[in-house]
RNA sequence: GCUGGGGUAGCUCAGUAGGUAGAGCACAUCCUUGGUAAGGAUGAGGUCGGCAGUUCGAUCCUGCUCCCCAGCUCCA
């Protein structure tokens, strides 16, 4: 039998025809690299390792240090807990159990709830299978005989996802006494799996549909050292400790109310403090670059939403109308209707466009009530919204405009890194093909041109326009959506909102809504947890917290802190009858970034003692230096 | 909205086989005047989420409802 050649790092081989790619390792691979891998890749698509080389091909190995191999490992992984589960609680159907993010998780249909208790029974089975060191077994048979096998089990979820397949053969694989279908590969037996923990009990619907049967979802995760799981837990920690409700609540910045209602913020003084100083920020760097400021009501007649659309896509999302003699009003769920009437409300010439308005606008959508979480989903909030009108030859400058201008806001609070994506358009559209050609290219080329490299997200868009979206990426690497630039084939059709141009015609404006922070609420939330509370100094609602030593300083901490207050800095006395010690410790935990301490020592020679939250104690300094370098952080907007 | 888990003092939580509850921190008063992450004593503080039902009696059992949490689905 003539050999075949294998392609293995531009290295060309010759073996026999039906060499397993486990083989192929031991003569190809250097020693040192073959304990990692765990499959491989022929000609591009992903393997067993037992798998048998049948003609020519290219050949790569997947190790499981690589993120394609750890997914592979976890889903492996899921299968052994799906087998683990069926043998402790029989008559439990399986539904899907693929890798995720950081994990795997597997679905199941059993008659009475998970219990956490069940975890650790779950993960002891799973322990003997591992030891056991069962071999992942791939089959290759007809859709017709995988059908029989999983009607047989009962497994009905695997035999609709058969028979939607609706291929002629499928791939099952079987880890000891456990079959599942999948498309694999796999890792070549359990022994592989090092680290695994189950982590948490939900309910997920089959198919993600809310119209199906609600499952039952175990999540867990797989690494390959002890040191990257207590790693990936440490994170989970960390972001708990980082959660915004939990720091809202300690540092006494927003709460939320079950007398209020759901979803419905109420912003505390430190929290309005930040807000107040976000919102000043915002409105200059708009004044600056060309927008116009503006306010509009919270509630409009029915008619209005009638026209612009709402009442008939985004009803679902709107509050029942509250009459008001005879006539039926809605609460806005967004701003750009009365932006419009606004620039409707003459006659416009291409001379003045771009016409930019921007308003903090407060909106209120209904949420379910399931979705709703802390500050980052809630049912009344603070746009930062905007709305460009300008022509088709000014749509991209306008759109670098935007991008830039949400970069400039973004850095500044201290996000760094950046995913943008572009979305493009969807099954059903208004507008032209020729407009939505002309839009998306413009988004694309303005981004191109601004170096920002951009996912294409085909389909994305909503029904009125593309849009550019960026997510930020906090400080534990979590992506948050940031802002986002919205062109509007349909609310200019909508209100006939036009301008004059130098032809003297009327022409349909070019309309884009953008906002930056998305809404006061989330991006404060998104704040909270990326800088874990501790506001750098321009942000912080109490800056300095003056520590007397003894109560016959508090008039010297008076006198410090007038001096202060005049050069524009929020401080604070505590003037408690407590020691030193306890109240440095309160105002650490209270994350305020100087604590100024004043003792007989600081008061007869007229300068102060300085600690920093961060850096700790650093030292005596006279007073003006330390509004020099007070004003330096805050004027700089460092992040310290 | 759905599945599961919850709601006890301002906060974090314990507790009651059904007989109206407790700790630590915070708060108040007093003692202490203390130098870079917790000094001491005393005290006050609760419709045990809300409404109904069962019961001689409900924080505990039942039903409904509101709110929160983990997900699913959907979004700024």
């Amino acid at each position: 039998m003539s050999q075949v050649s294998v392609l293995y790092n531009d290295q060309e081989t010759k073996v026999d025809p039906g060499t397993k790619a486990a083989a192929l390792i031991k003569t190809l691979v250097p020693e040192e690299e073959r304990k990692k891998i765990i499959a491989a890749r022929i000609d591009g698509r992903a393997i067993d390792l037992s798998t048998p080389v049948t003609g020519d091909s290219k050949i790569e190995f997947i190790s499981s240090d690589s993120p394609e191999g750890l997914n592979i490992l976890r889903h492996s992984t899921s299968h052994v807990m799906a087998a683990a589960v069926r043998k402790l609680f029989p008559g439990t159907k399986v539904a899907i159990g693929p890798s995720i993010e950081s994990g795997f998780y597997y679905d199941f249909d059993k008659k009475t709830p998970f219990i956490p208790e069940d975890l650790q029974a779950i993960e002891a089975e799973m322990k003997k299978i591992i030891k056991a060191g069962e071999p992942y077994v791939r089959e290759e048979i007809s859709s017709e005989k995988a059908v029989e096998l999983f009607e047989e089990m009962g497994e009905d979820y695997k035999v609709e996802l058969i028979r939607d397949l609706n291929v002629p053969t499928v791939s099952i694989y079987r880890t000891g006494d456990f079959v599942d279908l999948c498309y694999g590969p796999h890792i070549p037996s359990t022994s592989y799996i090092k680290v695994f923990k189950l982590l948490t009990i939900a309910g997920a619907y089959w198919r993600g549909s809310e119209e199906n049967a609600m499952l039952q979802r175990l999540y867990g995760t797989a690494f390959l050292t002890k040191e990257e799981l207590d790693d990936h837990l440490f994170k989970l920690e960390e972001a708990a400790r980082r959660d915004h409700r939990k720091l809202g609540k300690d540092l006494d910045l927003y709460s939320m109310h079950e007398v209020a209602g759901a979803g419905l913020a109420f912003w505390h003084p430190n929290g309005g403090r930040i807000r107040r100083i976000i919102e000043e920020f915002w409105y200059d760097e708009h004044y600056k670059r060309g927008y116009e400021v503006v306010y509009s009501p919270h509630i409009a007649r029915v008619n209005l939403w009638k026209t612009s659309g709402h009442w008939d896509f985004y009803r679902e999302n709107m509050y029942s109308p509250m009459e008001v003699e005879g006539q039926e009003y809605l609460v806005k769920p967004m701003n750009c209707p009365f932006h419009i009437i606004i620039y409707n409300t003459k006659k416009r010439s291409y001379r003045e466009l771009p016409y930019r308005v921007a308003e903090m606008g407060t909106v209120y959508r209904y949420e379910r009530s399931g979705v709703l979480h802390g500050l980052l989903r809630v049912r009344g909030f603070t746009q930062d919204d905007a709305h460009i009108f300008c022509t088709p030859e000014q749509l991209k400058k306008e759109m670098l405009n935007c991008v830039d201008l949400a970069f400039f806001l973004m850095r500044t609070f201290g996000f760094e890194e950046y995913e943008v994506n572009l979305a493009t358009r969807s099954e059903s559209y208004i507008g032209t093909d020729e407009e939505w050609d002309m839009a998306e290219s413009t988004l694309a080329e303005a981004l191109t041109e601004h170096g920002i490299p951009f996912i294409k997200d085909e389909g994305g868009a909503t029904f009125y326009g593309p849009k550019i979206d960026i997510k930020l990426k906090d400080a534990l690497g979590r992506l948050w959506q940031g802002p986002t630039i919205q062109f509007d084939f349909n609310l200019p059709r909508r209100f006939d909102t036009n301008y004059v141009g130098p032809d003297g015609k009327e022409h349909l404006v070019y309309m884009v809504h953008r906002a930056v922070l998305g809404s006061l609420e989330r991006f404060f939330g998104c704040l909270i947890e990326h800088y874990a509370g501790a506001f750098p100094l321009w942000l912080a609602p109490v800056q300095a917290k003056m520590i007397p030593v003894t109560d016959r300083q508090i008039p010297y901490a008076e006198k410090v802190q007038e001096e202060l207050k005049k050069a524009g800095f929020r401080v604070e006395i505590d003037g408690r009858n407590e020691k030193v010690g306890f109240k440095i410790r309160e105002a650490q935990l209270a994350k305020i970034p100087y604590m100024v301490i004043v003792g007989p020592v600081e008061e007869e020679s007229g300068n102060i003692g300085v600690r920093h939250r961060k850096q700790g104690d650093i030292g005596k300094m006279n007073i003006e230096d330390f509004i020099a370098r007070m004003k330096e952080e805050v004027e700089s907007k460092a992040i310290l």
